[in-house]
DNA sequence: TTACCAATAT
DNA sequence: TATATTGGTA
């Protein structure tokens, strides 16, 4: 096992995802240089690259879409007209400044599940969810307000694969559909469904990655190595599970 | 004091 | 409807 440490990590490393698969939760519509231009802050520059006057307090992010592929319906006069009325004009405290509505995107609900699958049912609390996330300008709230929600879809659906029995008849789930949507767009990890036994398979590495940047290279493969410690640990507990 | 969570508001 | 905010509680 021990020449094959650097094997199997440099494998996990090329099954992580995609920078492409990354980039769409940070990612903006607006270019580094138009921000800039702008006056516009990133999320996902937790360091700010060279600007004047950056308070401390992170600005609420202009939005967190995923637009990995270009949307061809784009209207590019989407952008936050930010001043309205002239009232919160320029430097005011970003404290107290309304975040955009988040959107929860299939690939940020993805992400959400998957942390949530990681965790564990009883570990998957607003907090932990959001950290393993690692998607910049998330909120506990953010995460609270899904989570309150995606907990009442895996009710509905336990209550459904137990007990009763489809009126109509017709199609699978008598459930709006227009309801399900989102959640549809990623499964449900089966253990969701079936409390009471702990979770078999919580390990494969979640990509603990959070941000971009090289600069934090470093701390993602610190964060990586640890991941691999905690990995290690895991398995040898999969074999007293099993 | 923090964070969870259900209810409620927008 | 989807998400945000609130308020009681552990």
């Amino acid at each position: 096992m021990r020449e094959d440490d650097s094997n199997w990590f440099s494998k996990w490393e090329e099954e992580l995802p995609s920078p492409e698969e990354l980039m769409p939760l940070s990612q903006t519509l607006i270019t580094a240089d138009l921000a800039i231009a702008f006056d516009i802050r990133y999320p996902n520059s937790p360091q700010t690259p060279h600007h004047h006057q950056q308070p401390p307090p992170p600005p609420p992010p202009p939005h967190l879409q995923t637009p990995s592929t270009q949307p061809t319906t784009n209207n590019s006069s989407e952008f936050d007209s930010a001043e309205m009325g002239g009232a919160g004009s320029g430097d005011e405290p970003a404290r107290t400044l309304k975040r955009p509505r988040l959107v929860w995107t299939p690939q940020l609900h993805k992400r959400f599940v998957d942390a949530v699958a990681h965790l564990g049912i009883k570990n998957a609390v607003p907090k932990t969810i959001m950290q393993l996330m690692s998607v910049d300008g998330l909120t506990r709230e953010n995460v609270a307000s899904h989570l309150q929600k995606y907990r009442l879809y895996l009710k509905r659906m336990q209550g459904l694969s137990s007990g009763g029995g489809g009126s109509g008849g017709g199609l699978s789930s008598a459930s709006d559909p227009a309801t399900d949507h989102l959640f549809a767009s990623s499964p449900v990890p089966a253990h969701f469904l079936h409390p009471g036994r702990p979770n078999s398979d919580h390990f494969l590495p979640f990509v603990p990655v959070a941000a971009l940047q090289q600069q934090h290279h470093q701390q993602q493969m610190a964060a990586a190595r640890h991941a691999a410690g905690w990995l290690h640990h895991a398995l040898s507990t999969f074999v007293v599970v099993v």
